[in-house]
RNA sequence: GCGGGCGUGGUGGAAUGGUAGACACACAGGACUUAAAAUCCUGAGAGGGUAUCCUCGUGCGGGUUCGAGCCCCGCCGCCCGCACCA
């Protein structure tokens, strides 16, 4: 075998042309085999992609490949999640059409991703953008408005004023929008909602059926879903009412502490305060200083709490005659409960802060167990735990759960304004979701505003309700709505003038339902039902951990929108969720400060120690730490230039080796050498193997010898595990078992020349099977390899090696002899030797019988086949 | 503050309660070569003896066990998520 270097830059775009030309992974519906839907998130559009897609997408491309080997219907999709800001602020630099940078950037990295050599149907793809996806989502708009999952509401919203547009509160990380980074701001706008707060029990119930996502982000979820039980009370206000209201509404999930109720406390957002603060000068001014407080957001911290008396009294609702003073607090949220508290100081550390800060009575209620009533006090700290509920009259002596049963039936009992004075409520942190957006590149809202019949949505005949193309970014905001023309129609109901809803959709709306599309790309409906319920729900889903809680409760949220309309019949969309690792690189600083790309860098090692100096001047660099991959930082390395390096086999290895696919990978050159190193080293076992071969074609096999044997035990087991590590994702193990099996494959095929014929057999047989383990990570190379190996067809649609049960057995096992714990030695032992005989050969050891020195063992651990322990 | 995760050689990391450090990267030495690259071989947790023998060793301190990186209790450190949620 000549010694040629494997070049991939021939042989990829060679296979990937064979793949097309074969139409080698289209799936087809009507296939009755098998089904499995592997899928990584989709990508925005942005023009290139980075290391992070390469990462996903090679995982999910094994996965694809292997089940395919394993001979079932694999569905493995690509599309765009091609609506967006970004393609907006590129239209305003570059005076281009959003559609147009957005198609363009499509295409590029279209032409990126086939470099890679990814399994992928591409006769299924889709792009969020285009009118015959997003005619779809506006049907299904209308089937969810019609089903009443949609309302349009005023109400306060985020708003981020760099993006000039609302943003959901999912969109709000710690007080910023999350994607400009602005400090958001609070408006009153008429949204649309999308009714995901009808479904908090259930997409909390559902968590529990997802056993195949990451603990991590159920928790994630739940929290946000933030459950919480617990009681709705009436407080009745006393004295002459200088106000509309007669009661104040709490929400408590401390029932059980009303015995030590001292204060009532009042969002500053609350309608009664507002009716206050009309004739009180004093309480506009707090106001006023809360909402300057909220919208700073952060440093909530340290906040003080604060409050002001607003001079009203409710009746205690338990204790005869006694009252409690009504303060707005700026602790009170609106949005959560009905935005007014009574508070507990002894039990509740806000509270008890308060209540020190304005001088309130603490009284404590429930007693910690096994200290006395007398003695119980409490100072600086809430008292938050379990105990026994006491100093509280009918409740008395019950503990905190009785007594919220209790209370329960008390104030059930109890009328107040003609109603219950109380009722046992359940309360979610999750809000409705607000998919309006002021902005142009998003799926139109298919509604139209007429005077005369109301906000009613366009019939689905008239479907879609299509983005003007002649658009101008001129001016800041919602370039649909500065259209002249675009949003005025005449009333499908009446005739009359209307106008069209000029928002658009939250581009979250796009990729919340794009997996059931792709299961019917051209569905005349947004869905085949029929092909939607034979694929959903997707059972591996890969992607970031970002998305922990938006994309992938919005689709959870979705999926039953659309059984609820009739479109999919299952609840949850991604039965197994996988959430990878960043891509990380080291960073790089000039003396000067300035962060310099890895491009630019030479390393050089010293011993143990290692510098870098630019390539060019020569001067010396700092190595910073190691990051997640980003533009500020140039630590970015550009995929396409590893794949006309390397090749895209050796980016899609190394992307796999080494760190476990949940951890972050650090991205290093030296890395990257060996993952190349590799696959020349494949190429060559190949070369030798099939020149070994040839020298030796005449001979026949007779039987195979102990080497022989050996060699097809170290495959099979191989290809064991190996089956047992993709299908686990544990992509790092199944690196490393390639490895080792090509590791013994070499060292046979260096020595094979002169081995008999079964032994060389072995090898043929043990390379053959490598290469097709090797097929769903370095499909080119394997490809190649199998080509030249003889073999007929594609390796990618050979069946995966079969598995010998009986090469898994080993005939003889190697004990290891432990002392106290300790190791002093081994024996090799047939598999199944009794303990007896075990327990002979170890007390025959030389070692042991000198460290026994004549007397018998305290103890003798014997577990057959897999240790002995003598205690001395 | 609440919740979750992690801590193993120079590095990334292996290890159903059973030989800790698989596999890889980096490093050192050797072979081949005029030389380099490539390739192949060898070495390596630390310390000592300096053949194949001993001691220590998975963040720290305890415990359970014949046996603990793994299980339990208490700390320390790092990372992530949520955060005035009544």
């Amino acid at each position: 075998m000549s010694a040629e270097r494997y070049n991939p830059r021939e042989m990829e775009p060679h296979w990937q042309k064979v793949w097309d030309q074969n139409q080698s992974f289209v799936s087809s519906n009507d296939d009755p085999r098998e089904r499995y839907y592997v899928l990584e998130m989709f990508p925005y559009p942005s023009g290139r992609i980075h290391m992070g897609h390469v990462r996903n997408y090679s995982m999910g491309d094994v996965v694809a490949r292997y089940h395919r080997a394993r001979g079932k219907n694999v569905l493995h999709p690509m599309g765009w999640d091609a609506f967006g800001l970004p393609a907006e602020n590129a239209a305003i630099e570059r005076k281009t059409h959003p559609g147009t940078w957005t198609r363009q950037n499509i295409g590029a990295m279209k032409a990126q991703l086939k470099s890679m050599g990814l399994a992928i149907d591409w006769t299924r793809e889709i792009a969020t953008c285009e009118p015959e996806y997003y005619q779809h989502q506006q049907a299904l708009f209308i089937d969810m408005l019609a089903a009443d999952l949609i309302t349009r509401k005023k109400s306060k919203v985020n708003w981020d004023p760099v993006d000039m547009t609302v943003l959901a509160n999912e969109q709000v990380i710690d007080g910023k929008g999350w994607r400009s980074g602005a400090p958001v701001e609070q408006r009153e706008l008429t949204q649309w909602f999308f009714k995901i707060s009808d479904y908090a029990e259930d997409l909390l119930d559902g968590l529990d059926g997802l056993t195949e996502w990451p603990e991590k982000v159920r928790l994630m979820q739940r929290n946000w879903i933030g459950k919480s039980e617990g009681m709705r009370l009436l407080f009745e206000l006393t004295g002459a009412q200088q106000t509309s209201a007669t009661s104040i509404d709490v929400f408590t999930t401390r029932p059980d502490t009303i015995f030590g109720a001292s204060f009532i406390a009042l969002s500053p957002d609350h309608q009664l305060t507002g009716e206050l603060a009309l004739n009180n000068p004093a309480l506009t001014a707090f106001v006023a200083e809360c909402h300057q407080l909220g919208t700073a957001t952060e440093a909530l911290e340290k906040a003080e709490k604060k409050g002001l008396f607003t001079g009203l009294h409710v009746k205690h609702p338990v204790i005869e005659g006694a009252t409690l003073p009504v303060y707005v607090a700026n602790f009170v949220l609106m949005e959560y409960g009905t935005g007014a508290i009574f508070g507990c100081p002894a039990h509740d550390q806000r509270d008890l802060d308060f209540a020190r800060k304005y001088d309130l009575p603490v009284v404590p209620v429930v007693l910690p167990p096994g200290v006395d009533a007398d003695t119980f006090t409490v100072t600086n700290d809430a008292y938050v735990d379990g105990g026994t509920i006491f100093n509280s009259g009918f409740l008395t002596g019950l503990t905190i759960d009785a007594a919220k049963q209790q209370v329960a039936e008390y104030f059930g009992a109890r009328r107040v304004d003609g109603q219950a004075q109380g009722k046992v409520e359940v309360n979610y942190r999750l809000r409705d979701w607000g998919i309006s957006r002021q902005r142009y590149w998003g799926c139109p809202i298919p509604v139209i505003h007429c005077e005369v019949c109301g906000t009613i949505a366009v019939p689905k005949k008239d479907l879609p309700v299509v983005l003007p193309e002649d658009v101008s970014f001129d001016r800041p905001g919602n370039a649909l709505d500065h259209h002249p023309t675009w949003k005025h129609v005449n009333c499908h109901q009446c005739g009359g003038a209307a106008t069209r809803e000029t928002d658009t959709m939250d581009t979250f709306v796009d990729s919340s339902w794009y997996f059931a599309r792709f299961t019917a790309p051209n569905a005349k409906t947004p869905t085949d039902p029929k092909a939607a319920n034979e694929w959903l729900p997707v059972d591996q889903y890969i992607g970031g951990v970002e998305h922990a809680i938006l994309h992938l409760l919005y689709s959870r949220f979705f999926t039953r929108a659309m059984k609820a309309t009739g479109h999919v019949a299952m609840n949850e969309p991604f039965k197994g969720l996988f959430t990878q690792g960043m891509v990380t690189h080291e960073t790089y600083k000039s003396a000067e400060g300035d962060w310099v790309p890895p491009t630019d860098i030479v390393l050089e090692t010293f011993g143990e120690g290692r510098r870098a100096k630019h390539f060019k001047t020569g001067q010396p660099i700092t190595i910073g730490s190691v990051e997640k991959m980003s533009k500020s930082k140039k630590n970015v390395v550009d995929p396409d230039e590893i794949v006309a390096t390397y090749g895209a086999d050796t980016a899609r290895w190394f992307m796999l080796s080494d760190s476990p696919p949940e951890r972050d990978v650090q991205w290093t050159e030296s890395g990257v050498e060996g993952a190349s190193r590799f696959q020349q080293r494949i190429w060559r076992l190949v070369g030798e193997t099939i020149e070994i071969v040839k020298q030796s074609a005449a001979i026949a096999v007779v039987s195979d010898d102990s080497e022989a044997v050996a060699l097809r035990k170290v495959a099979h087991r191989a290809v064991h595990q190996i089956s047992g590590d993709i299908e686990g994702l544990r992509f790092n193990r199944a690196v490393a078992q390639i490895y080792e099996l090509t590791n013994a494959l070499v060292r046979t095929a260096g020595i094979a020349a002169a081995a008999p014929a079964s032994r060389i057999a072995a090898l043929t047989d043990g390379v053959e099977r490598l290469i097709q383990l090797l097929a769903p990570m370095m499909p080119h190379l394997a490809e190649t390899c199998w080509q030249a190996l003889g073999k007929s067809g594609l390796v990618a649609d050979a069946p995966w090696p079969s598995v010998d049960p009986a090469m898994l057995v080993d005939d003889e096992v190697i004990i290891p002899i432990q002392v106290n714990g300790k190791r002093r030695g081994e024996i090799t032992v047939p598999k199944g030797t009794p303990v007896a005989e075990i327990e002979r050969q170890v007390l025959s050891m030389e070692v042991i019988a000198r460290m026994l020195d004549g007397n018998p063992p305290k103890k003798l651990v014997i577990v057959p086949d897999r240790i002995v322990n003598v205690v001395i």
